[in-house]
RNA sequence: GGGCCCGUGGUCUAGCCUGGUUAUGACGCCGCGCUCACAACGCGGAGGUCCCCGGUUCGAAUCCGGGCGGGCCCA
């Protein structure tokens, strides 16, 4: 049974993912003159498949675009794929054993492009089986020399006005494979290593200091002694000059908090390079570089009489140095985190290399003020961005000794350094293949080179906007589409795609290149943990597909609220399921009840209160699921949808006119049914895409000329009647107290019952609404009787905490306690206070009372208590 | 170590911005009922130190301060 309804389920997924195929109906139509509502989907990076995170964040993308196209928009949702970039050479590399160094340029980016070939068709796949409604019209790929030409003309521009620049900077190298690594590519081991306590001399004093090290062999590249500024020694030395022992270099004293005053010491040297600290520390302070390791490892010149050695040997050699000139306090052996490279284990160092720099710096305020400009998902996200603008250090730098990426378009003099860039006009181009566009270096005459770097992935990936929105090619496209109106991503990238498209966006266009930031969490494993291939904790979304569908995988997608981080969540993956099937299930009464009705409008008077009721009650929350869904709260949106759809259209208004519906084909109850139910699924179908169709396709299509749901209008609310909603939520209670009454009794709710008596309350109800309650319990007879034939016995006096706080203040407590033995009058409770008598309204309190009827022929009674009436049935 | 977010029955979660009476719902559990759209359903029930400590207030899940635990990014 189980099996049977998710394959129902899965049928029908399959049917309308074919179908919308045919329909065509996600083409973002350039020439259409409706408002365009343009989306920047995440180009997601094909070094794999897609994991759970993905699928919930790209089907919360997916709500939106179907949301707005409901809206009238003319919506723009790329298909997209980035795949530039160092993991997947990593993938290439560790799929065939080999470094990219021992094949040859070329042929390893075809290979990196045939690995990224085989991940996209299956993500394509995926995001079909989600019902991700993207647009392959509008289709790229980070390596199509089409999207690679718009970051080298960009990247040209910026060196025009003077924001490119070279210089060194320390990056990851590997000695033994004699490559740069990505910070991905370091592993970390753990290893015993010695901590050497050294002295150095305070030149203005004379006095010795210590400092403790892991890399006595640095010590010719120390370029300065670190202490931390609370440490009581630190006023002393401050702004005071150390000498470097053996090497009698002058370096300056500093103080700086990222000191650890517990490691070793509490003072360090800080060299270039040691480790990432030292790195940091030379950019904020700007200190000298001085190489004393080369590229294979061995100490250069500057390392004096340790030169030519390997790193290790010259570390024993100048420990032993150290000791014998009595310059050394003790050394400690020490558990030590060794960043090495993943492929051989061999420690890695960090080498200054040439690398090419965008100008960030002197930016930072106005980059902060652009942000700004758009309007952030959740708000606070944008803190995030601004902390990290403040922490920048230093300029972007864009190069990567690599290969599969968008080549840097310059050629560089062999014999000056003289730079050639691109002409705009010949990009794209690749200079390790194309001709330079002078002959010589115009400065010197010399023979130009290409060069062999290329950009960092987040230079091509921030350049999305303008690529989709059509920068330089299509100026009236660009201007319709620019600033796009929503960037999605999650959290983790805030300081990286988010933060580098608005460099790229305001050095091009001087504006934020989007209106809105939907920014998203983190789907973490049902434990609570990250999902992990180790840790066993790893949810496959094709899994969820297959076993559930796709429905139960974007209904649990919509319960996750946006900017937070989730657990995956089995119990919403099931009701999701139950949740469709509900749909389907009203489909199929609503087609029944509707066969052979032709629409009719029927005006407000002409509707029972129970129809203005659910009417009333469907704008509201209609009203509330818009605003939901204009703010991305897809989980607001799904819940207020679902508590009305199931428990009080469902559950209550179908149960109630059922009777109108079968017998009498009553045109108030079938316009009603018709107007809530298409309005609900109409709703609902940003979420649960394929099920509502297939309602929309069988119950509602002959109605309308959409051919598809996804296509038709977002719906209007009717109209709020309050009256119509208090005396509806009455006639609801009563059938609702009947029903629990059978149910108590065991008997099943069709039962004809005999009579159904009910009390009178303050709202009045109509010869209308009393056959309408009629009918829905299936009573034969319906009677009312007088409030006074009601006996009440107060039970209790409930106080009104708000009334009386805001009144009575530190009172409250006292009023409270007399209230509850005062005495009851027509007014209101009579109580004494500071011997006063005062007289407390029904506002501050509420009594709760015991109903019973003297004399009544009834097999079973019920309180409604917010009404304050009796109900009794006899059977 | 820094920034941001989260912490509510067995499990997950709403409410918190804007303080007020009996804290929302789901999953699971227990009992009853196949009822002409639906047993993946309906009706009923049990189940809570709202992470801890302190403060503000007549009144705190909600506001403020501190702590503990988790997540992301950075170091």
């Amino acid at each position: 049974m189980v099996l049977m309804d998710v394959d129902t389920l899965k049928q029908i997924e399959k049917k309308w993912q074919q179908e919308w195929k045919k329909m065509n109906i996600y083409r973002f139509d350039p020439e259409s003159s409706k408002p365009v509502y343009s989306i920047d989907t995440p180009p997601r990076y094909a070094s794999g498949v897609l994991h759970i995170g993905h699928a919930t964040h790209y089907t919360h993308i997916d709500m939106v675009a179907r949301y707005k196209r409901m809206r009238g928009y003319n919506v723009f949702f790329p298909l997209c794929y980035d795949v530039n970039g160092i993991p997947i050479e990593e993938r290439v590399e560790r799929a065939l054993g080999i470094t990219r160094l021992e094949i040859e340029r070329h042929e390893f980016i075809r290979l990196c492009k045939e690995f990224a070939d085989k991940n996209i068709e299956k993500m394509t796949e995926q995001y079909e089986k989600l019902g991700i409604s993207m647009d392959d019209s509008i289709y790229y790929r980070t390596d199509d020399p089409e999207f690679r030409k718009y970051t080298q003309i960009a990247f040209l521009r910026l060196y025009k006005k003077g924001l490119v620049y070279r210089g060194t900077f320390p990056i990851n190298w590997c000695p033994r494979c004699l490559t740069a690594l990505a910070d991905a590519e370091i592993e970390y081991k753990k290893e015993i290593t010695k901590l050497v306590y050294i002295k150095f001399k305070v030149k203005e004093t004379g006095e010795n200091i210590v400092i403790a090290t892991t890399r006595p062999e640095l010590l010719a590249a120390c370029q300065a002694v670190a202490i931390h500024p609370e440490d009581p020694r630190a006023h002393k030395l401050s702004g005071k000059t150390a000498i470097v022992p053996i090497y009698e270099k002058e370096v300056p004293i500093i103080l700086d908090e990222d000191v650890d005053p517990s490691f070793g010491s509490g003072i360090v040297m800080i060299c270039t390079f040691g480790d990432k600290t030292d790195v940091k520390w030379v950019m904020k302070y700007k200190l000298p570089i001085e190489i004393v390791v080369d590229d294979r490892g061995r100490m250069t010149e500057a390392a004096g009489n340790l030169k030519g050695l390997p790193i290790k040997k010259a570390r024993e050699k100048i420990i032993k140095e150290l000791t014998e000139r009595d310059l050394v306090e003790k050394v400690e052996e020490i558990e030590h985190n060794v960043a090495t490279c993943w492929r051989c284990n061999t420690p890695i160092e960090i080498l200054p290399k040439e690398q090419w720099f965008i100008k960030i710096l002197p930016f930072k305020e106005e980059l902060k003020r652009v942000a700004r400009e758009a309007r952030w998902y959740p708000e606070f996200m944008i803190k995030r961005l601004d902390e990290w603008i403040d922490s920048l250090e230093w300029d972007w730098v864009v190069s990567r000794q690599r290969y599969y990426g968008t080549p840097i378009p310059v050629w560089i003099c062999r014999k000056c350094g003289y730079v050639v860039p691109a002409r705009e006009e010949d990009c794209y181009v690749d200079p390790t293949i194309d001709p330079p566009p002078v002959e010589k270096c115009p400065k010197c005459g010399g023979e130009l080179k290409g060069c062999e770097d290329v950009f960092d992935t987040w230079m091509d990936s921030s350049g999305t906007p303008l690529y989709n929105a059509r920068w330089i090619r299509d100026e009236k496209l660009f201007r319709k589409l620019y600033p796009m109106d929503l960037r999605p991503n999650a959290h983790d990238i805030i300081r990286t795609w988010d933060f580098y498209s608005i460099v790229r966006g305001w050095f091009e266009t001087g504006k934020n290149p989007f209106k809105a930031y939907m920014i998203d969490g983190f789907i973490l494993a049902p434990d609570g943990r990250p999902m992990h291939a180790h840790l066993g904790n790893v949810v496959d979304p094709l899994e969820v597909i297959e076993d559930y569908g796709a429905e139960a995988l974007r209904y649990y997608a919509a319960t996750c609220a946006l900017g937070e981080d989730n657990a995956f969540r089995w119990k919403d993956i099931t009701r999701g399921v139950r949740f469709a099937i509900k749909i389907l299930n009203i489909g199929k009464f609503l087609k029944n009840a509707l066969n052979g009705w032709l629409y009719e409008d029927i005006p407000w008077e002409k509707l029972h209160t129970v129809d203005k009721w659910i009417l009333s009650l469907y704008s509201k929350v209609l009203k509330e699921v818009t605003e939901a869904m204009d703010n991305f709260r897809f989980d607001k949106a799904l819940r207020a949808i679902e508590n009305f759809t199931w428990n009080i259209f469902a559950d209550e208004y179908i149960e109630i006119v059922k009777h109108r519906v079968y017998n009498k084909r009553d045109p108030a109850a079938l316009y009603t049914l018709y107007t809530v139910g298409l309005g609900v699924i109409k709703m609902l179908a940003p979420l649960l895409p394929h099920v509502t169709e297939e309602v929309y396709q069988d119950v509602f299509r002959r109605f309308v000329n959409d051919v598809s749901i996804h296509v038709s209008s977002w719906p209007e609310p009717i109209k709020v009647d309050e009256e119509a909603i208090v005396r509806g939520d009455l006639i609801k209670e009563i059938v609702a107290s009947v029903r629990r009454l059978k149910a108590s009794k065991g008997l099943p709710l069709n039962t004809e019952i005999e009579s159904l008596t009910f009390s009178q309350s303050d709202v009045e109800l109509s010869k209308e609404d009393l056959e309408d309650i009629r009918g829905a319990v299936r009573a034969k007879r319906v009677e009312t009787v007088s409030r006074e034939r009601v006996k009440e016995r107060i039970v209790e006096i409930k106080p009104n905490y708000s009334v009386i706080g805001k009144e009575f203040r530190e009172k409250t407590k006292e009023i409270v306690e007399k209230l509850k033995s005062g005495k009851i009058t027509e007014k209101g409770i009579e109580i004494n206070i500071d011997g006063k008598r005062l007289v407390l309204g029904p506002e501050y309190y509420e009594i709760k009372k015991e109903l019973f009827i003297e004399g009544i022929d009834a097999d079973a009674l019920a309180q409604v208590e917010k009404y304050g009436i009796l109900v009794a049935v006899k059977f």
